[in-house]
RNA sequence: GGAGAGAUGGCGGAGUGGACGAACGCGCCGGAUUGCUAAUCCGGUGUACCCGGUUACGGGUACCGAGGGUUCGAAUCCCUCUCUCUCCGCCA
C-alpha cells in the first residue's frame, strides 16, 4: 500500500450522506437491463443531479452546500414548485383515472350509444389537457432550477472560496534543489531536441507542442508504466472513444456548464473528450448492473482535448496548460455505500501516489476546498507535484468522489441484496497525465551538463535507455 | 456519399384503434418431483412517479425510440425528430 506518509490523511470518518426515503419494489435479480430515460410522466430525467426527495428532506443541507460551494440555487423556489407539481400530478392522475375508466365503458357500449357517451367524456378530456399542461409548465420551470443544485460536499471538505484555500493534507518527498542553475522543461526539452513548441505554434496555434525523439518515447513510457501499475491493481485497461455524444458529457456533468471548455465537432453533434473519465464512467449508461459486477474498476488511456477558454495569459509557458494531452485515468463504479465509496476514494488516491513515488517525484496532497469544488463532486483530493521551473507545486492529479451524482444522470444502477435498483457511486482519479508530468520529470532529473536521467522504472519502457543527452 | 430496413419488457419476438403492461418462447426467482445433476410440472417475474399504511403491502398514473397531433379511447392512425442496422461507393 502507500508510501511513507500514507497515514494522516482524512480519516474514514464521514457524515452519513442523507438519503431520501424510497419505496420498495420487488424486482428480478441479477438482470442486466437497459432502460431508456424518458422525458416526462414522472420518469427520470437526465440533467437532474440530486434526488428531489433528498432536497425535499434535507433542504438545509442543500442550502448549506450552495453556500459552501458558492453556487446559487433557489432552494425555496424548488420546494415550492415541487409541492405544486405533486399536487398537480395527483389531480391529473385522478382525472385521468376517471377518463380511462369511462373510455373503457364506452368500448363496451353498443355502437349507437357511443356517440352520446363520448360527447360526455370529451369535456373531461379537455380538463385533463389543461391539468397536463399545468404539470408540464411546472416541470419546465423546475428543471433549470434543479440543474443549479450542487452535490453536497463532504464534511471533510474545508470551507474556502478558491484554490488558495485548499488545505494541504500531507507531502511526500522533498522538493528538488540544485547546486547549479537549473533549466526549466522548455529549455531542457529544446536543448535535448525532444520538444518543439515554436513550430507547433506556427502550425497548430497556441498551447500546442511536438514531442520528438526521446520526448515522444518518454511520454509513451510513463503512460504505459502507469497503465501497467493499474492493471496490476486489478483495473481493466480500456481504450475509449474520444468523440462522444452529448448524453455522455451531460451524464458525467461536464455539460451543461462546460460548453466553453470542450471541443465540439461542426458537422456532427459530437464532443471531444477532455478526459477518459467521460467514456469510462458512461460505459454502462442506462443499465442495471448485477451487484456481482461491482466494483467496476477500469483504467483508460486517451487523448484529452481542452479549449482552455478564459485562460489567456495564464500558464502560457511550456507544457503546463495545453489543448491536447494524453492521460491514464482510473474510474470506479461501486455500490451505493458511503463508506465503501470513501474507501475507494482513498485507494485511487493511493494508486496514483504510488506511481509518483515510483517516479521519485515530490508531491503533496491537498483537500480541495468547497469553493474550488465543482458542482458534482462530494470531495476532491488533488496531487500537486513539485516543479522546479515554477518553484512551486503544480496540480498533476485530481481524485474525485461523486456519490450517485453522475450515476443518477447516466442512469447506471445495480440491484442490491434486496433486489431494488439503486444508483451506483462513481469515482475517478488521474493516474498520470502527460506531457504535464514531463515537466517535473525533466526538471527534477536534469543534471548540470544538461542531460536528463531516465527514472529507473521507465527504463524498461525506453529500451533500457538511462540518459537523455543534449544533441551535439 | 447513394439505396433500403427497423426501433416493443433481461433477451428473442407477436401485436394495425378499446378486453394490451402488452401473446408466445427463452432467461431468472420460488415451489413440486428427482439418489445428485439434467429434464419435467406449477406459480411468479419491468421501470418510474403520486397517494395511503411503521413494514411485508395496497391503490392510482405514466412509459411499446423521442416530441407533437387525431380520438371518448393510441404500441396500433398522422406529422416531426433521433438512433440503430444492411447493401453499394469511398477510406485508415
Amino acid at each position: 500500500m502507500g508510501g511513507p506518509q500514507r497515514r494522516g490523511g482524512p480519516g474514514l470518518s464521514h457524515r452519513p450522506y442523507p438519503l431520501p426515503s424510497r419505496r420498495a419494489r420487488s424486482g428480478r435479480p441479477r438482470a442486466v437491463s437497459r432502460t431508456r430515460a424518458t422525458a416526462r410522466g414522472g420518469s427520470r430525467e437526465r440533467g437532474i443531479m440530486l434526488d428531489i426527495r433528498l432536497i425535499r428532506d434535507n433542504a438545509d443541507a442543500v442550502r448549506d452546500a450552495c453556500r459552501r460551494k458558492r453556487i446559487d440555487a433557489d432552494v425555496d423556489k424548488i420546494l415550492e414548485l415541487d409541492q405544486t407539481l405533486r399536487e398537480q400530478k395527483t389531480a391529473f392522475d385522478a382525472k385521468r383515472g376517471e377518463q380511462n375508466k369511462r373510455s373503457k365503458e364506452i368500448g363496451k357500449l353498443p355502437p349507437e350509444e357511443r356517440a352520446a357517451a363520448a360527447a360526455d367524456v370529451k369535456a373531461l378530456a379537455e380538463e385533463i389537457k389543461e391539468l397536463d399542461n399545468a404539470v408540464k409548465d411546472t416541470e419546465t420551470a423546475l428543471r433549470p432550477l434543479l440543474m443549479q443544485v450542487p452535490n453536497l460536499p463532504s464534511d471533510d471538505v474545508p470551507d474556502g472560496a478558491d484554490d488558495s484555500e485548499n488545505v494541504e493534507l500531507r507531502a511526500w518527498g522533498t522538493p528538488k534543489t540544485f547546486d547549479f542553475e537549473p533549466k526549466d522543461h522548455v529549455e531542457l526539452g529544446t536543448s535535448l531536441d525532444i520538444l518543439d513548441i515554436e513550430r507547433a505554434t506556427r502550425i497548430a496555434g497556441s498551447r500546442t507542442y511536438f514531442l520528438k525523439n526521446e520526448g515522444a518515447l518518454l511520454e509513451l513510457a510513463v503512460l504505459r508504466f502507469a497503465l501497467d501499475h493499474m492493471i496490476a491493481k486489478g483495473f481493466s485497461p480500456m481504450l475509449v472513444p474520444h468523440l462522444v455524444r452529448t448524453e455522455a458529457m451531460e451524464g458525467t456533468a461536464y455539460l451543461p456548464g462546460g460548453e466553453e471548455q470542450a471541443y465540439r465537432t461542426v458537422k456532427d453533434e459530437s464532443w471531444l473528450i477532455g478526459t477518459a473519465e467521460v467514456p469510462l464512467t458512461s460505459y454502462r449508461m442506462d443499465e442495471i448492473l448485477g451487484e456481482d459486477e461491482l466494483p467496476m474498476k477500469t483504467v483508460g488511456l486517451s487523448q484529452c482535448y481542452r479549449r482552455e477558454a478564459g485562460t489567456y495569459g495564464k500558464d502560457t509557458r511550456g507544457l503546463y496548460r495545453i489543448h491536447q494531452f494524453q492521460k491514464v485515468e482510473q474510474v470506479i463504479v461501486c455500490r451505493a455505500d458511503d463508506e465503501e465509496s470513501l474507501r475507494w476514494h482513498h485507494e485511487i488516491l493511493a494508486n496514483s501516489e504510488q506511481v509518483m513515488q515510483a517516479l521519485g517525484l515530490a508531491y503533496r496532497i491537498v483537500n480541495v476546498c468547497s469553493g474550488d469544488l465543482g458542482r458534482p463532486q462530494v470531495q476532491k483530493f488533488d496531487i500537486e507535484t513539485w516543479m522546479p521551473g515554477r518553484d512551486a507545486y503544480g496540480e498533476t492529479h485530481s481524485a474525485s468522489r461523486f456519490h450517485d451524482f453522475q450515476a443518477r444522470r447516466l442512469n447506471i444502477r445495480y440491484r442490491g441484496e434486496d433486489k431494488k435498483p439503486r444508483f451506483c457511486h462513481t469515482l475517478n482519479n488521474t493516474v498520470v497525465a502527460s506531457p504535464r508530468v514531463l515537466i517535473p520529470l525533466l526538471e527534477c532529473y536534469q543534471q548540470k551538463d544538461g542531460s536528463v536521467v531516465v527514472p529507473e522504472v521507465l527504463r524498461p519502457y525506453m529500451g533500457g535507455q538511462e540518459l537523455i543527452e543534449p544533441k551535439a
